[in-house]
DNA sequence: TTCAAGTCTGCCACCATTGGAGGGTCAAGT
DNA sequence: ACTTGACCCTCCAATGGTGGCAGACTTGAA
């Protein structure tokens, strides 16, 4: 027991493969600031700690940290992945429970990017039509002050 | 003198054509929130109050919040609608001007589209790849996890 | 011993919007 | 007059994900 204690060096814990959060980030990809805050919100469960209270990462944190990371690079909501993650460690979880998740991320993204271009198709309809000189005639002001075409 | 101030009763006002905050608010469509918000932050002027303090909006002020409720409905930032408002008021602008802003925010847009399509992109072939049944055996997980094709 | 780099906690800022609490006001109806 | 309900007021908090800073401590090496 008390050799067990004497693991809790950050040198020792180093030399035995363990992380320190700066060597944990930089093997996930994940930064300082979100390692810490991934703990504080649950996603990640909370980390040994040496004698000086620095936090000690095993390869299996970090591990769950390049997963949080994929899956934020992803797009998925923090909330999402909580979910996934359960999912992940459920060996007994069905496909269908995962991919119903990823479906539903995949619906929002393909909603914001049909809502963006729509904006796009509007604001290039616009910025064409505007000459972009020395002028002040603009049609881009005239539609934002809501000149819906006089003509019609 | 003693006249003009019996103005700023709520009833007189309104009888003059002038109109409450929640009045303007759905005149413009942009919440009775937001328009106290735009104001806090100095997007719309301060507006004149009657004697028990209620904001009072002219025809003008609604034009005003319809063009930021169109400019926020085409994505532009608040700090571009600030720019955008300065143009607009200013008679002497040249259409380059407004042109830039739109420009730099429709390729802020595009570069948001392309980064989400690529999310869709990944996404739809893992997707694709996983049999959504009661097995666990999920493709979407496995990537999430890091598991980069066994084979290659 | 000293110094730089790393870590700790905690708090603030961003962006746009919504919600609530706790109170005042207005215009009806009784 | 009095009540009621729909307004309005201000102030504060929270959202989500990240960055930044301050003040204090630890580490490891020169």
């Amino acid at each position: 027991m008390g050799k067990t204690d004497a693991f809790l060096e950050h040198a020792d814990a180093i030399e035995r493969g363990l992380l320190d959060i700066g060597r944990a980030a930089k093997a996930s990809g994940v930064s300082v600031k979100m390692v810490r805050h991934y703990e504080a919100i649950g996603l990640l469960k909370k980390v040994a700690r040496t004698y000086a209270n620095y936090r000690v990462y095993t390869m299996n944190d970090v591990h769950t940290l390049q997963f949080i990371k994929r899956a934020r690079t992803l797009g998925f909501a923090v909330k999402d992945i909580r979910a996934l993650l359960a999912l992940w460690q459920n060996k007994s979880r069905s496909s269908a429970a995962v991919k119903k998740v990823a479906g539903a991320h995949l619906e929002e993204l393909e909603r914001k990017i049909a809502e963006m271009q729509s904006m796009v198709a509007a604001l290039q309809h616009l910025t064409h039509n505007c000459q972009g000189d020395q002028r002040p005639d603009c049609p881009i002001l005239e539609d934002l002050a809501g000149a819906r075409k006089p003509g019609a």
